[in-house]
DNA sequence: ATATAATAATGAGTTTTTTTCATAAGATTG
DNA sequence: CAATCTTATGAAAAAAACTCATTATTATAT
């Protein structure tokens, strides 16, 4: 069968005229060379090169393997520089799974910088997952993944990114908006809006509605939260939300912002991946951005008289 | 380093799912596929593939050279295929690209008499490239190209075949029929078909529309010649073809030809190959009989007085 | 849960292939 | 025609590849 070294021979001899020649460049023997090329020679069944004088030509036959020498071996070549980038943790692709719809709006900021520090890596954002996020992490779907449930299990670990306030978002014009918190009684007569996620991971659900034995009159499902913000500022509904993403959004829809329950609805954003997971140094590297990129400010308390920091 | 037998075992694996079953189909052991493997791992300082349950997947490396095994192993097939004919002293395949859609069908009528004056030659024509035909020339996908378009590169040497004019071509009954000549400015209500190809591969859009500024009401893509005349002489569009082309149907439809512009659309066919490609005679036999085939004569001038030669 | 079946990994030993060494044989050059 | 290159060849050594037997791991069925 035709290898490599056959080619490598071959190439060799055409670059330097004699087998003894091409053996010291390859560091073997002449011998070898010769054994090679015969073995080569019988298994084809035509001769590739003939002696003229002291030197070797090729047949028609060894001329034509000698050009596919040249542009298999570069190809060889080429992808072993391509596998040592990948040893090196140079190269690769990231595949990040993001759990909490809203958080992709922070996500874009991470991978900026990201692609800017790695730029043979590519990255992928996926954030439909046939079971769970946790499962696609496990299962080598993803390499990444955003959530703010953090399932602790055998082989992942979690890194936490930082902590927000989920709130309820209303129109400025909203008869609630005279409060300072909302109870879940208060909100028996609203529509909830919603990223179209089921109802088990919807936070306000779980956490508010839930324990108090309640829910809202409707709940719908919007895909983007630009419009679902658009249509609470008008007014047709209400939402729930991450403070930081309502912060965004402040300054430019008539939105307003209350507590969920007295001590509000606290959550935490963590970054998981494979405990083993040493591939690449980039898989660091991309923690280590994301730790470093907060979102935007909230508006409440100390932050109301500070600027916002986009 | 990365040998033939590496590329096989991952190919394989690729293939089958696990070392086993890609053992059994190599002649060997599933040892063997292992230890292969793993030293190959060795080499490269990368993981190639990893346990997934009881299959076996690609890390990011290992499915990068499972894509260059692929191209590789094919190259190195070819190669022995080619050998083979070298020791069998047949004289082997001759690949031939075409660029130019329509020209297909003066392709047909240079394979015959090539076939008779060498019957141990194969022919394989090929219509689709991943780039370019310039590309697939250089890089030994195809030995020879046919084109309007030689991109004139080191190491490839194009021969020119005949000239031909691009006509438009409309119903008989179209109201553009009395015209000799169309303008950009008259078609901007028509329907232009054309082969599926790039716009910017489109001499009628490059060199007819564009410099008017000007583009027609609609632009759809038809596979077939016949279907797209037919389509044509419908009234259901207009079309650019070379003169020739159109020729061979105006008996059999009820078509009606216009030179599109003053000077008309004039262009050259040219056959390419590469420069020392001195692997076998027939490839300048094929040059000689191509050169020799001239196209179906075009319905104008001296040719309206003379019989149409076929 | 537990047994069963399928699969990969591993280490030792064997086989095959490649390489070297030593030498013969052919060709060029002054 | 001797001196010098060069390739070819066979036997022996070295290296590489492969197999066998066994263990480890995971999935599936009972």
């Amino acid at each position: 069968m035709l290898e490599r070294t056959h080619l490598a021979i071959l190439l060799e001899v055409d670059r330097l005229g004699t087998l003894t020649a091409a053996a010291r460049a390859l560091n073997l023997t002449q011998s070898a060379l010769s054994h090679a090329i015969r073995r080569l020679e019988q298994q084809a069944g035509t001769a590739l090169l003939y002696k003229h004088g002291r030197r070797l030509r090729f047949t028609e036959a060894g001329h034509y393997l000698c050009g596919v020498a040249e542009r298999l071996l570069a190809q060889f070549e080429h992808a072993e520089t391509i596998l040592g980038e990948f040893a090196a943790g140079r190269k690769g692709s990231l595949r990040i799974g993001v759990e909490c719809h809203p958080c992709y709006r922070w996500l874009v900021r991470v991978v900026s910088p990201f692609l800017a520090r790695w730029p043979d890596v590519d990255i992928d954002i996926r954030r439909k997952f046939q079971f769970s996020g946790i499962r696609a992490l496990m299962q080598h779907e993803i390499d990444m993944l955003i959530t703010p449930d953090p399932l602790h299990t055998a082989g992942l670990c979690f890194t936490p990114l930082f902590g927000y306030e989920m709130v309820l978002v209303i129109s400025r014009s909203h008869p609630l908006a005279k409060q300072k918190v909302a109870r879940p009684r208060d909100m028996l007569d609203e529509i909830l809006l919603s990223y179209p996620v089921d109802d088990e991971r919807l936070d306000i659900l779980n956490l508010f509605f839930t324990p108090a034995k309640c829910r809202p009159r409707k709940h719908k499902h919007v895909e983007d939260t630009e419009i679902l913000l658009r249509m609470v500022a008008a007014g047709r509904g209400v939402s729930a939300i991450p403070d930081w993403l309502a912060a965004e959004y402040l300054n430019e829809l008539p939105l307003h912002t209350l507590r969920l329950g007295e001590g509000g609805l606290q959550k935490q954003l963590y970054i998981g991946r494979r405990d083993k997971d040493r591939r690449a140094p980039f898989i660091d590297g991309f923690l280590e951005i994301a730790r470093d990129t907060k979102p935007a400010q909230p508006h409440t308390r100390a932050a109301q008289a500070m600027p916002q920091t986009l």
